[in-house]
DNA sequence: AATGAATGAGCGTTCATTCAT
DNA sequence: GATGAATGAACGCTCATTCAT
């Protein structure tokens, strides 16, 4: 349904796909998103979203049910989004491990695109608010199916190892990845993020293990 | 320095390592920390915790200096002893490898000892509260010492390959390894955490790629 | 400068000129000093300040920083006010006995008209609180140097003697009007204060002696 | 009646006569006077009184039912002695100019000796808070006697103008000296008060005016 | 008598949310 | 739709007072 409606005391709101897609209401959400990067979820008040949107307090409220539904609008409409982009790019290639280049090469892109994003993905997912739990985990899952799907495929090409506990690997590949993004977003240096790309792929497939020397 | 003391407008509190060892400090940390787990540090109340603790509103006080600082204290005298104990049991052991083991076997077991522990640890350090900032960057680094550490002996060893960027190597192994507890803290059933240790260890070291069987 | 800003953690608020002439604004200062003239500063709490005004607790603070900021204003702008008036009233005589008659005069007629103002001024004037001292110094200081002027003319004028320690003589004068009001203020029987102002007068010109009869 | 009795939810207190004569108990009145002097009574914490007086918090309560009670004893046991030496000095002179100069004189000694006390009743004598207001007054009616005394007497002696309006006159002179003792009390440079006894009276009985001179 | 840890009522202040304009 | 002044519930924190030791 893309249709969001709810009752409140005394009148029936009713948040329309077109309001979704108007102007103000993605500059509520940038806003939100970007205050929230520096500040935190619980530290922003409604007010500092209005100032950065340049809009009225009340305004804010013509487009979202409340504060935390601006965290649920940002995962549901804008995180989601992004995850829904890697799919397609896993499909263009040919083989697993290019599959897996290509989910992690776009994962480190558009979080590097999108700073904001970034940090407000990465901090909220740790933080277990009852409010996004559901939103957090199907994106999770999608994100995991992914890489279950790459990796089953990679033992049938032969490329991958049999011998793997898949609930593991796939955490292991997100962790590392994330782990990844954060060392960027908070490093003093602000290097090229994309270009861990291949050092992660060498590291998931190969490992730290000296074995071509023996 | 192992003494705490501030300055309040009216008042001079030194609140002594005796205090600190007292039964009810300990208490109202723990309640703390088992609340904190439960609803996340800004929608926890002072009165929430002084009912878990089963002590007075004020009492709280009388330990730490503002709510702040019961996220501090966690840090600096919980979370910091856990790391502590790290460095220890990698001098157990005899290669780099084993070292490697010790060390995630050791965070895993204390993890999963202290769940409460593990949540709001797990949880804050992706926050980037200026609260505990120092802290968890002191933590963090005594953590990814180590493991570089490990990693440089172990090329020393020949037994971990020398082309590996070891900035990426050490996050990547504490970004697997935290992954891993997230999965064990969120998922339905409640299976032995510490048992994924030798998985964990084995995808460090022969990574996902099939190159034995080539 | 007429305009009155500050920064508080999350919010830049700027009291404007066009809020203090507002309606709500002199309502609540209005209220606030009802409540200090009754309770005095300490013992009035926020809530009965907006009880007396008619608004939320929360709305005060639209108008004013903080409760401390309430004092400041009363003193910043009505007090202040009334203070500015005795200059002009003392232009209006001719010689300096007039001049005296005609301070003294104003100041009971303005303090017999607002009786909150004149309690929570004699009160406050008293009670060397930091939050408002140097808004009283300012204001002390600028009626002992009328007094100052009125003197030194008169003793030009040949009026009142020569041989006067005109430190004292301004503190002389000041302390006995403001012991007459607070006289008024707190006697049973409400007798009309601006009548005291020619006994007060001759009591500062001839004193008690009996010279004339010698 | 020279007991103090009163009934707490579970004990009766006998704070008696004896116990006011202790040692202790004069610490902590010295020590409360001390600090109320500095930060005022609203702004002085009992543990603010019990550190300068060196005794436990508790101790405080063993010989005062309560804070307000210390302000209670303040002003019956210690300033009231004060005042009760004016009259005693007052006898001493045989006409009434030189006992108006006695009492004048020994009020400015007495509040010099004994800066806090001065300090801690110049201010409290103008809030006219309801728990010392019936001291207070009782205090100065004491005081505005002895005025009244001395000026019947003075004009029976002839020294004294018969025009005067005795309520104002009281006033008039007590409002003068407390004038003079404040101006003392904030002054940056610490002059003798004392002295100011022959200047004072001397503008009590001339008056400002410049009548010898006509 | 003396202590000081513990209490909890009470206050100042914030801020998400509403609604008259 | 847009505004922003107004609201009041809720929270962190203080401190006078108690009472077990």
């Amino acid at each position: 349904m893309n249709e969001y409606s709810f009752i409140k005391s005394k009148r029936r709101f009713v948040i329309s796909t077109k309001a979704k897609t108007g102007e103000k209401y993605h500059r509520i959400l940038e806003a939100a998103v970007s205050v929230f990067a520096k500040q935190g979820f619980y530290q922003t008040t409604i007010s500092q979203i209005a100032r950065e949107a340049g809009v009225a307090d009340g305004t804010i409220y013509l487009y979202f049910k409340n504060k935390d539904d601006i965290l649920v609008q940002f995962f549901t409409y804008k995180a989601k989004q992004v995850f829904a982009g890697f799919r397609k790019e896993v499909d263009k290639a040919g083989n697993a491990i290019d599959k897996l280049r290509n989910l992690v090469h776009r994962h480190l892109e558009e979080f590097q695109k999108d700073r904001n994003m970034a940090v407000v993905y990465q901090s909220l997912t740790h933080q277990h608010l009852d409010i996004v739990e559901d939103n957090i985990r199907e994106m999770s899952k999608m994100y995991l199916d992914i890489v279950a799907d790459i990796v089953e495929r990679g033992q049938e090409e032969g490329a991958m190892r049999r011998d793997l506990y898949l609930g593991l690997v796939k955490r292991f590949i997100l962790g590392s990845v994330e782990s990844a993004i954060n060392t960027w977003l908070y490093s003093k240096r602000k290097y090229d993020l994309v270009s861990m790309t291949d050092p992660l792929i060498d590291l998931f497939v190969r490992g730290i293990g000296n074995y071509e020397q023996q």
